[in-house]
DNA sequence: GTGAAAGCGCTAACAC
DNA sequence: GTGTTAGCGCTTTCAC
């Protein structure tokens, strides 16, 4: 490779001296707007980029956040997030450095002090599934902003899904298309996600005079546990017609049983999923109707706020909380119940 | 935050000069034991850990690994070779800077920029399907190795999948389940996965004297394609008993082809997808068997041939191209054929 | 308006 | 064995 060509060749280049050279690619100081155009462009032309690492030794500042989260590697839902956060890291000149520890306290812990010995100047924690999280103690210097979770002891700024807004959304959408037996199935884990999605769906039955029907079974909250809880759903409400389901997986169990029974979705039954797992929800066939989580946004913003804390003496008096509004995605598991028996 | 401890907090502490201290904890230098010994504690007592930016910048060597992937955020396959990369770089005291393109070759471009002003000492170069790359002339510099893709024209490691094995392995268990007319259904998207996965199929039912019936549509593969296909493949050998799919969102659309005929998975159809994608296989029911994709060790392998790379003057004649085999993974989509109706 | 020079925290010749 | 010292490439203060 080319030696890369650093800033006293440009100095050199345009015959004037590194000062002059930083000042013009910075924009700091008093140049002349002559000198600064010159200087920039043969910059351009030898195709100089600063040395960042020379940069942060200097500035005592890295330009790096360090993203750090529990897992990876099992849904695409990280991905997300951290597409989220690039772009916005991107827009500020701002690189990520990702680091997981597969819920292992201790591999967490080392890997915190490899991004703090590279000295990144600011934290995402993030976790993949919206619970509650105190922060590891190693953080409590820097900027930090909790993704998907909720920090109720510290001071970190949070930024979840709003979980009441998917049950009362989910619940509307099947509402509006004249349904008025409709059960959700969930599972017993308490904490933001599954609580917030079951007042969602009580609080709206309940604005609609109607009685609300939760059957749940342990975690995990996959299609096993859809099957399962569907199953107690109808022996418990045989003349149901639609069901919210807590996720996607959920949603497919419920698919499944459906077929066997030989119950049409959606003529026979309407579902509303949550996840918006496009590996799942858009193969289920119809299509599934579900409501999508605000992963990218959630990343984004997490940035945002980092960006401007950065740098900002006061950025411990940063405590915003957020709640991202979730989409619905219609895809093709609602219709209108095939014979309206009447009031519930 | 206290101000983090440097390396002259530590000399001074232990009584010592600088260079002591550096050689004590980096193993360089002749130092008696017990200096040694006396630094390392009063190191650790300090807690001091070296700023590795400043270390970067005098050694010209970052111990970071840029990672450049073409998605991250829709299949959790970039999340199993991060994570490969990620625990094998813990290994060697590296770590990773991730970014990803979406696709778009003029912000990977810009991405690959920004990784080299932050000075990175080698670079991974990772696609989310197995396909031919040319890397872009940047890298041309720096130890790289391509992951999940070949790189035909260029000098660069590469590591994939074994995809005829694939298509091998799942005949040959099909085979051994006594199936005898056996299908395999893929797309039309000429390359190193699909064309491997049809010749491994190919040639293993040839090596039994069995005829081969390869159906395809047009991309992408997904549940829609995998329903098509079984149509097409039902019509033309009415009395198939096993399918091998080419991917497990493919084998979803298979089961749902089956149901609605009344057939019964593994019963009267056996099925072998190939992923490994748990949200869909393990979701299914029964439980989808497929072949497992190697991206966690594809994300291992790149990682140990580039700190190989790092810092040998002849890292280029590297030239290494790896097949790696893929594990059957069975859950319960296979059975013997219900009734053997006889030779094809 | 422009430039000289002092470091940022560490490593590695080299001297003792 | 241990210490002195000269940078790595940049930013920024301060002098001109």
């Amino acid at each position: 490779m080319a030696k890369r060509v650093g800033i006293s060749d440009v100095a050199t280049a345009a015959g004037v001296s590194v000062t002059t050279v930083s000042h013009a690619l910075s924009g700091q100081g008093n140049l002349s707007a002559k000198t600064r155009e010159h200087v920039q462009r043969v910059a351009g032309e030898l195709g100089y980029a600063p040395n960042r690492i020379a940069s942060a030794l200097r500035r005592q500042r890295s330009g790096i956040v360090g993203f750090v989260s529990d897992e990876i590697a099992t849904t695409p839902f990280a991905g997300r997030i951290v597409l989220g956060a690039q772009d916005a890291a991107a827009e500020r000149g701002l690189l990520l450095m990702l680091v997981n520890s597969n819920r292992d306290d201790r591999v967490e812990a080392q890997q915190i002090d490899s991004l703090l010995d590279q000295q990144v100047d600011a934290f995402v924690y993030a976790r993949m599934s919206h619970g509650l999280v105190s922060l590891p103690a190693k953080l409590a210097g820097l900027p930090t902003v909790v993704v998907d979770a909720e920090n109720p002891d510290g001071g970190a700024p949070w930024v979840v899904p709003d979980e009441v807004g998917i049950g009362r959304t989910a619940t509307e959408r099947l509402l509006a298309a004249g349904h008025r037996r409709i059960v959700h199935i969930s599972v017993d884990a308490p904490g933001p996600g599954v609580d917030g999605r079951i007042l969602g769906y009580r609080r709206t039955m309940a604005e609609h005079g109607l009685e609300p029907h939760v059957f749940t079974v342990p975690e995990p909250a996959d299609a096993s546990a859809g099957r399962e809880t569907f199953e107690a759903a109808l022996a418990a409400v045989p003349d149901l017609t639609a069901v919210f389901c807590f996720n996607d997986p959920m949603a497919m169990g419920v698919y499944q049983i459906a077929a066997e029974r030989g119950m049409c979705v959606p003529d026979d039954l309407s579902l509303i999923g949550v996840d918006n797992l496009e590996v799942i929800a858009a193969q289920l066939r119809p299509g599934l109707t579900t409501v999508g989580l605000p992963h990218y946004e959630m990343g984004r913003w997490a940035i945002e706020q980092l960006s401007a804390m950065i740098g900002d003496p006061e950025w411990s008096s940063n405590r915003s909380q957020v709640e991202l509004a979730c989409p619905l995605i219609e895809r093709g598991s609602v219709a209108s119940p095939r014979k309206d028996t009447g009031r519930a």
